[in-house]
RNA sequence: GGUCCCAUCGUCUAAUGGUUAGGACAUCGCCCUUUCACGGCGGUAAUAUGGGUUCAAAUCCCGUUGGGAUCACCA
């Protein structure tokens, strides 16, 4: 059966990854059967509507690769595909609804529902315009009164539900409470606007966040009173930022384009948040998108939350870009160049020795910060045990380093290599004690991306010869 | 508080009644090596807890503990 899916994202803000998290578990169930990807865009809250946020979502879902078949701007059979757009439609179905006994109408004030009830009591509000017969209430309602649709729920026992995930799922009817379907002024609320959005589109699957577990009766029930069929329901497990909360981009915690800022590869963040409460059964861990959609199957989905690990997804992002085809990783690292390096160098060697070297591509103002500006270093870093130097012996060392590398013509790793191990062997020291001290006079660090000869290649034969003098 | 859900190394997870409880990240050690990194090899490290059921339990049942969600004219 191909599957029909819909991302269903409220332009509130940036893309958390979460969220995206979700969209990948949406998109890969439809793909991995064949079926459609839509968007859709749940602008129902004027309120908390953000300027720009749709753009975000767009621009997020493209650079992951994750394309809509159905959409606000590629349009489709359903359309339109953003709620606001759809209010008439809703309002019909809300009317209908009263018709049919799922729904009422309902004239009190949100304080004075409010006041009704009491959580910690668990006492809910028992709507007294439920009393009301349908045509006075139409009456009124007809009469320019101000009113809300509430949601009828009449049924005693238990509502069980399938969830793909957690299972078979009961819920005591009592525990529902009779929310407003149709605010006062006129837009639905994502409890109606979803059920009849998802019917009306077609949706086979509903994929989103396990929060919603405990209302799914209610949509169900609004299902039944319309005599639609209910989707399958996919509840996911939360993302956490560690044991107690979620991640939330109040507290500042990273979303997607946090990470992209951070310097992680879109198709890293994406690989490792599949991960995130999945797994493939086998014990592959590196997935093109492309190969998620074969393999992915939401039976494996995991009902416990899981803890974004940064860590992990650092090695994860190491991985990727050593992976890069060299080209590709040069041309993202020219662009870190570009905001730290003025000084001419050689940037495709550069490039060569950080590519197996960083994890993100912000590592790489910071691991090559020596190359622009010489750090002030003191002469104990010439010591060295292993490499039996010390300060008197690293000067004599760049004194004969010198002379050889400003003969040398083939300015190069392995030009440049050759020629110290000469100045090593003609003078009869180990290697060591030649590259060692060149490493330091022309890094003043104790560790370096690559040796003596791949740095002196990336500097060049001036900056070298140069850094080298001042040192010796 | 009512209801629902969850519980394997520090973290992500595998093992759907029988495994020396496996892998990955992190961590530690060794090797490689012009430092570092990459790579290779190895180590430490987990079934929250108490009862059952069973020849046999991480796995099934019940309790306890811990955590999360929900109870909006937000989604």
């Amino acid at each position: 059966m191909k599957a029909r899916t819909r991302f269903a994202p409220s332009p509130t803000g940036y893309m958390h990854i979460g969220n995206l998290r979700t969209a990948l578990y949406e998109y890969l169930i439809a793909k991995a059967s064949g079926g459609d990807f839509i968007l859709r865009i749940e602008d129902t809250d004027q309120k908390r509507y953000v300027e720009g946020a749709t753009d975000i979502i767009y621009n997020t879902l493209k650079t992951v690769g994750m394309n809509w078949d159905e959409g606000p701007d590629v349009g489709g059979n359903y359309g339109p595909y953003v709620q606001s757009e759809r209010l008439p439609l809703y309002q019909e179905y809300a009317h209908k609804l009263v018709e049919l006994g799922g729904a009422h109408y309902c004239f009190c004030s949100k304080s004075e529902a409010d006041e009704q009830k009491d959580e910690e009591a668990n006492i809910k509000f028992k709507d007294p315009c439920l009393r009301l017969s349908l045509e006075e209430a139409k009456a009124r309602v007809a009469a320019g009164e101000p009113f809300v649709i509430r949601q009828t729920i009449n049924k005693k026992g238990k509502a069980t539900f399938h969830d793909v995930v957690y299972g078979d799922i009961e819920i005591d009817y009592d525990e529902l409470d009779e929310g407003v379907l149709l605010k006062s002024d006129g837009f639905p609320t994502y409890n109606f606007a979803n059920v009849v959005d998802d019917h009306l589109m077609n949706i086979t699957h509903v994929v989103r966040g396990n929060e919603y577990i405990s209302s799914t009766p209610k949509y169900n029930l609004i299902y039944e009173a319309f005599g639609w069929t209910p989707p399958v329901y996919v509840h996911v497990a939360q993302v956490m930022k560690d044991a107690q909360h979620k991640l939330s981009k109040r507290n500042g915690d990273a979303s997607f384009q946090d990470l992209v800022a951070k310097g992680y590869l879109p198709e890293a963040i994406l690989n490792y948040i599949a991960l995130l409460g999945w797994n493939p059964g086998t014990e592959q861990e590196i997935f093109s998108l492309a190969e998620l959609e074969k393999v992915f199957d939401a039976n494996r989905l995991n009902k416990s939350p899981a803890i974004f690990d940064i860590t992990k997804l650092k090695w994860m992002n190491g991985c990727y870009i050593r992976a890069l085809p060299f080209d590709e990783f040069h041309k993202l690292a020219c662009k870190e160049y570009d905001t730290f390096l003025t000084r001419q160098v050689n940037r495709e060697e550069l490039s060569k020795v950080l590519q197996p070297r960083i994890e993100t591509l912000k590592d790489i103002a910071e691991t090559a910060a020596f190359i622009e500006t010489l750090p002030a270093y003191s002469e104990e870093l010439y010591v060295n045990k292993k490499m039996k130097t010390d300060v008197e012996v690293a000067k004599k060392s760049l004194a004969l380093a010198v002379p050889a590398l400003a003969a040398l013509n083939e300015w190069t790793n392995e030009g440049i290599f050759e020629c110290l191990k000469g100045v090593a062997a003609e003078n009869g020291l180990k290697n060591g004690r030649v590259l060692y001290p060149v490493r330091i006079a022309l890094t003043g660090l104790e560790t370096t991306p690559g040796g003596a000869s791949e740095i002196a290649a990336v500097l060049g034969k001036e900056e070298t010869l140069r850094r080298l003098n001042a040192a010796a």
